[in-house]
DNA sequence: AATTACCATATATTTTTACTAATGGAGTTG
DNA sequence: CAACTCCATTAGTAAAAATATATGGTAATT
């Protein structure tokens, strides 16, 4: 059931009760709220009716209000400072200075998201910044759930109707350990690199889904010598020297400022994916939500540092 | 100025909010509210223009809630919260359960009310009584100021407009000292009466203009040797066998049994005034007041020893 | 007694609100 | 793909609510 309210008072009926109380006359009332007499006089009995007892006496010229009427006026101070209360925090809403914004991304996206939203919350101070960081899975269905504000991720699924946009590249690199015997060539044929061994993904990641279609477009294909399921436990196998690895250029600021990874020069590579922001189409943004998305869309490349590829002419 | 409520919000679209917000649908709040869906969308879109920000989305069939609908139905509790509030203190005052009673009333009028207001309070729990007794002049101002709900008084001041009922009678009678010469005369005449010492409220009081006006009416007056503005200052002066008095029987409760004074039986008396209920004309009564009124009317007899005049036959 | 200040009330008018009916869009379901 | 659900929107109409205008009463003031 609803909320119980039996009385059908208007805040307007109350505004008035307290113009009235506070001026001591309905005159000034009326002259004050732009209205005639008459008017505020209608209202107020109106209101009288809705309570029940009468607010007001008039003895003489004066007006004064009865019990009732003072427990009504009490009630009217109270529901308009509460209005104050709601006003200042939806100004503060509009004026993107408070509120929340909760996004969901794609595991690769942990080397850089934390950028973004380091960018944004500097400029916003009082908007609270949530980024879960999960697999592909859970990001479809917090996107079916309307769960987050927006998502990041390497591919938009097709699954539900979605709006994207591209906000950077994404480009996908064959790695190795430093001293394997094909760093040093140049424009490495696919059908060459394909005897090595590789160490990949799992089906179905986005990274994995990206290179069976780029190598189906030339009727090539890959076979794993073993799969992982985190860019981090590929790219140590590579340092072990268990195989090549194919990974996003943004899983490895480090290694390869500490050269502990080399990347090849591969005939068609980087495969070039891009990172996408994603909303339910038909998602009302947020003025933050908003915010947030012109932010990724027009500032990324000054707040996120995408690592050079060293040894390649594109 | 005014509250500053700048919003035109109004209840019946916070209903609607509510609503919506528990139903997760605008067709079924339609429904419970009786109302068309069209109705329903129109105000909560008024709502929102009030707002300036979405309150919904709808994404597939599913309807959420933004982050300002979930301040603005948080809101909409609170103000229902209140109004649930607000309607139970009503409801008691309605049911006289709650609120005050102020009383004023002159000074003899201690010897009595105290009685009517124990008797009142016994059946109204949660009502508090407030009286107070102070001499006639400042009555009639606060019966001007409006400040009492009653004034309880011997002879109702014809300065302001007023509604005044008798309850209870109010007999002026002739006190003695018990040994004094005249104690055992009965209907002693006037005339003689006067030749004695007297000992009066001063001028002005109640008691003392109906003793005037009722020796005028018989063209006949009477001189104080001494005059005291409190009856118990009175009474002791007639103890110490200064003079005669004249008071109202109900000063005399305790006087009368211990047999300190005595009255006399004299001609014409005791003067018959009355105790009068007072109410400004045009004041509307609360539900307590009312109430008190009533049993002040009915119920003063049960509640108020009045002395018995011993030795006089009337 | 006349005047003034103030509120109540009746009637007329305007404004707001809601309904009906119809349509369209978006998404879900069979 | 068709059928269906749900909400948005529009136009025309009816009903309800709020307001204005005009008038009258009461008490204070002169």
């Amino acid at each position: 059931m609803g909320v119980g309210v039996g009385m059908n008072v208007t805040f307007r009926q109350l505004k008035l009760l307290e113009a009235v109380a506070r001026l001591s006359s309905f005159t000034r009332a009326s002259e004050e709220l732009h209205l005639t007499q008459p008017a505020v006089s209608t209202q107020i009995k109106q209101l009288e009716d809705e309570v029940g007892m009468p607010l007001f006496e008039q003895l003489g010229k004066k007006i004064f209000l009865t019990e009732a009427g003072r427990e009504m006026y009490e009630f009217s101070r109270n529901i308009a400072r509460q209005f104050v209360d709601i006003e200042s925090v939806l100004d503060d809403m509009r004026g993107v200075k408070r509120g929340s914004l909760k996004l969901v991304a794609t595991a690769t996206c942990k080397y850089f998201a934390p950028y973004l939203l380091a960018g944004f919350s500097k400029l916003h101070d009082n908007v609270q910044v949530h980024l879960e960081i999960t697999n592909r899975e859970n990001v479809v269905t917090a996107l079916q759930e309307n769960v987050p504000d927006m998502a990041i991720m390497g591919t938009p699924p097709d699954e539900i109707p979605l709006n994207y946009r591209a906000f950077m590249e994404n480009p996908l690199v064959v790695i190795a350990h430093p001293e394997h015997p094909l760093v040093h060539e140049q424009r490495i044929p696919l059908e060459e690199l394909l005897k090595e061994n590789f160490i990949l993904r799992e089906k179905g990641s986005g990274t994995r889904n990206a290179v069976e279609r780029f190598l189906q477009g030339r009727n090539l294909s890959v076979t794993a010598t073993m799969e992982m399921s985190r860019n981090e436990a590929i790219k140590h196998a590579v340092m072990a020297g268990l195989g090549l690895g194919i990974v996003s250029l943004h899983t490895l600021e480090f290694e390869l400022k500490l050269k502990k990874l080399a990347i090849l020069s591969v005939e068609g590579f980087p495969i070039m994916k891009e990172w996408y922001l994603v909303t339910r189409s038909g998602k009302r943004m947020s003025p933050i939500a908003q915010a947030f998305h012109d932010f990724v869309l027009n500032e990324t490349h000054n707040v996120v540092p995408l690592p050079q590829i060293p040894n390649i002419i594109i």
